[in-house]
DNA sequence: GTGTATATCTCGGGG
DNA sequence: CCCCGAGGTATACAC
């Protein structure tokens, strides 16, 4: 990783146009290629930037890094403060834990959390515009799509609607309800949902986690 | 803007739990507080980050992170290979052209380059979900909302048809037809725009910023 | 490759 | 402060 601490103005002509006028900043040059300008503020984001694959053409004075598709991101330097670069090798790579994945598993071991006498169908129920979350059955016997988010947003609502469009269409299935479930639910996502017909939960990530395999088998 | 070169082990404690195993990283501490751990490669996202505000507590081997929302991210040093600090000042920041705000600026300047006889009511036209990007009227006084995206896709028609939902219960402006329009419309998104009964038009932007203002008088 | 859904999205604007 | 929409979104995954 090359790190370049330079007075540099930059230009980005691509799906945009954006330019930098002249500053101190830091030009960070990653192993495989790719440029990010940063400031020192604003969190993570770099002012400007070029993803790998590209290919960097550096003069004295000025960097053009081009990609496939013919984006350009031009440095003029006009001062370099600072010019080191290090070997980091290869990262092992992040672990992670409370994704959407995650809560669906849980959800899906144990969909009586969320409707009492609630029974799974199946996990990624295909339908012709893509797979519902899970396909269970009430009490009674009725379809219930459940579509799950971490946040429970518009779009999310929306999807789910599209969903239950096509799943009524099929005879075996009809009347399909929905249920719509969360970590936590938008005000406006409560009451598009409401206004399609659809039902919403709420669920806390840490309970449905605590509750073990044992007790799962109680239901 | 401080950079170091550190073999470390990191975890993140939040809105998920993440761990990244023991390896030679670059920690970004930014004048703002912010902080963020990048690998040599994987464009310009963190592996890691903790944004501003927040307090760093840094012993000799170990430095947590915690913000106000009770977020940590804890680092754990086991090596520091370099380590450096640069005053990097002030940024006086990015301009943009070529956004979508942009292209509603044109177009609400110009609505008869939509359709002949288009008139502008009002940009950013309210409604309890949100504001319209324009309300127009057309040549036979008819009100027609016009949904602006660079890239138009099924969300923005699902955005479109939500609000002519909202427009349609305003007796004043009843009958209300959408015109969703954008630089390039995907073709899932002209399916769907027609089966909810909304016109579709593509627009090019240097077209459009081509119009001098002579020129748009004369509509 | 396109299309679709996710993200510790980030970031900015408005109430 | 939250809510909402846009993004050069980026990224992973299915088809």
């Amino acid at each position: 990783m090359r790190l370049v601490i330079a007075r540099c103005s930059v230009d980005y002509d691509g799906r945009l146009t954006a330019h930098l006028p002249l500053a101190v900043r830091l030009i960070m040059v990653k192993a495989d290629g790719c440029v990010a300008i940063h400031a020192d503020g604003g969190a993570y984001k770099p002012l400007n930037w070029m993803n790998a694959p590209n290919t960097l053409v550096a003069d004295e004075d000025q960097w053009v890094v081009r990609n496939p598709k013919g984006e350009t991101l031009t440095i003029s330097i006009e001062e370099v403060l600072a010019d080191v670069d290090h070997e980091l090798g290869e990262d092992p790579g992040l672990r992670k834990d409370g994704v959407e994945a995650h809560l669906q598993e849980l959800l899906a071991a144990n969909p009586a959390h969320l409707r009492e006498g609630l029974r799974l169908v199946r996990r990624e129920y295909p339908t012709d515009i893509g797979p519902v979350d899970l396909l269970c059955r009430d009490a009674e016997g009725r379809a219930v799509a459940v579509e799950i988010k971490r946040r429970g947003e518009m779009d999310g609502v929306e999807q789910l609607a599209r969903y239950l469009e096509r799943l009524e269409r099929d005879p075996s299935l009809r009347p399909v309800t929905g249920l719509f479930v969360a970590q936590q639910i938008k005000p406006q996502a409560r009451v598009l949902a409401e206004a399609r017909g659809i039902a919403w939960r709420e669920v806390d990530y840490d309970e449905l986690r605590g509750i073990a395999p044992t007790e799962l088998r109680l239901f």
